[in-house]
DNA sequence: CGTCAGCTTGACTCATCTCAACTAGGGTGG
DNA sequence: CCACCCTAGTTGAGATGAGTCAAGCTGACG
């Protein structure tokens, strides 16, 4: 068992600029240290449903995600999947000093990404021992993260669990400032499904129930929050 | 949301001396290391049923198992309770940089552990980068036995979700060197269905079908491993 | 214009939950 | 020492939420 290959990072909206950047590895940072990072990355694109790496590879490179979003996930003996997250921009994907990953992770829709060499990257953090502490408290965060799809996943009806997914997202897009009422919705209803042990077709009926109750509204590409309250009441339970 | 508040170690049995030690942020280091360690942890004692942390609650301490079973869990809006872990010897518990625990943590029968002071932890690894990048390789170990967790949970029969906890406790007493047929399983069945998103009624029912099996013999405080390939088969799915 | 992937909806099945009764062991106090 | 209680566990019978199988809808794309 190899550890995990992937870290979410996570973003703020600074006061002062209104400048959307990530208060993780790759933010809260010095500029020496920032400048250091950019050094040893580039930056390369992937289109909708390519793999960007598969568990069980090496893991010779990470990413940090510019744009678009990605699917994490693990495949089981019998061929089904578990996914274990979405990730944004912002969000690291590979980081961890394992020798191979842990998960497999394919782009969604088009996504770019600054991709650094896990060789140079752990050199770099031999080097900036303030760095591999950023990069440890985004792990924490990460672990955090994993719990709380545990506490989802556990003993919670299909309502629940779906109620909890779309406000996590959107808790998600908000602290990127991209919040609102509409929710964009790039996974399908499978990738949905697999993330809260459900089917397809239960996600779907819960959609369709949660706009019979006006909580939400289907849109193409997503959702449109009509009743906010409503979902966390839902969602909290 | 702050970070989680726990990290597992995990032990391997030294080919060598034949001595049982942690091979995380305890073991593999160096003696240097090692003694900076033991220099600020204390030796402290808990009750059975008696709490340890508390989740929300100041972080101010963090321990290392000695002997003993932890029961790692949240507390959920409505009172119910999502067990996240169970901790054996060698593993940590309240390891992170975190201002607040993430989780709450209940010693299931006698626990002995190292105690540290956070502020004296967090000194140290500014001292020691090898000790930081220990603590990190660590908690992205835990990360994935997290994302082991909600693989277990999701979309998994009952008879699955069994059969996979019982072959990780026997795996985790293993790497112990406590391996054997007969796995101790201190925690009720209540904290077993807690960890498992099932009932207790439930996870009372399937057990008594694999012994019906002949898979497992329930014995007090545990029970026997009769058939593991049986068992193997079973959780893999 | 046809095809195909993603999505929705319906009818039926079944695994798990709920409610409930009962058993076994361990500790406590009369 | 025995009667009692209390916790943990087991087992049964019935209810139900989610899964399965199946049909049909919609929009994108070649």
């Amino acid at each position: 068992m190899t550890p995990a290959g992937c870290v979410h990072g996570w973003k703020r909206k600074d006061p002062a600029s209104g400048e959307v950047r990530p208060a993780s590895a790759c933010g809260a940072l010095d500029t020496d240290e920032r400048s250091a990072i950019e050094t040893i990355s580039d930056l390369v694109h992937f289109a909708p449903k390519q793999t960007m790496l598969r568990q069980d590879d090496p893991a010779d490179c990470m990413y940090n995600i510019t744009t678009g979003t990605v699917r994490l996930y693990r495949l089981l003996a019998d061929g089904r999947r578990q996914v274990i997250g979405f990730l944004l921009p912002g969000d690291f994907l590979g980081l961890s000093l394992a020798e191979r990953h842990a998960v497999s992770a394919d782009a969604i829709d088009a996504v770019s990404a600054n991709r650094f060499r896990r060789a140079a990257f752990t050199h770099l953090i031999d080097e900036k021992p303030r760095l591999l502490r950023r990069v440890y408290e985004a792990t924490t965060h990460e672990l955090t993260v994993a719990h709380d799809h545990v506490v989802l996943l556990g003993r919670r009806t299909a309502e629940q669990k779906v109620a909890g997914f779309l406000l996590s997202m959107r808790e998600r897009y908000r602290s990127l400032g991209a919040g609102g009422v509409t929710l964009r919705l790039p996974m399908t209803r499978q990738d949905i499904a697999d993330y809260l042990g459900l089917t397809l077709e239960t996600v779907s009926r819960t959609i369709s129930k949660l706009q019979r109750q006006h909580v939400v509204l289907v849109v193409p590409d997503g959702l449109l929050v009509v009743d906010p309250a409503a979902l966390e009441a839902l969602g909290s339970h």
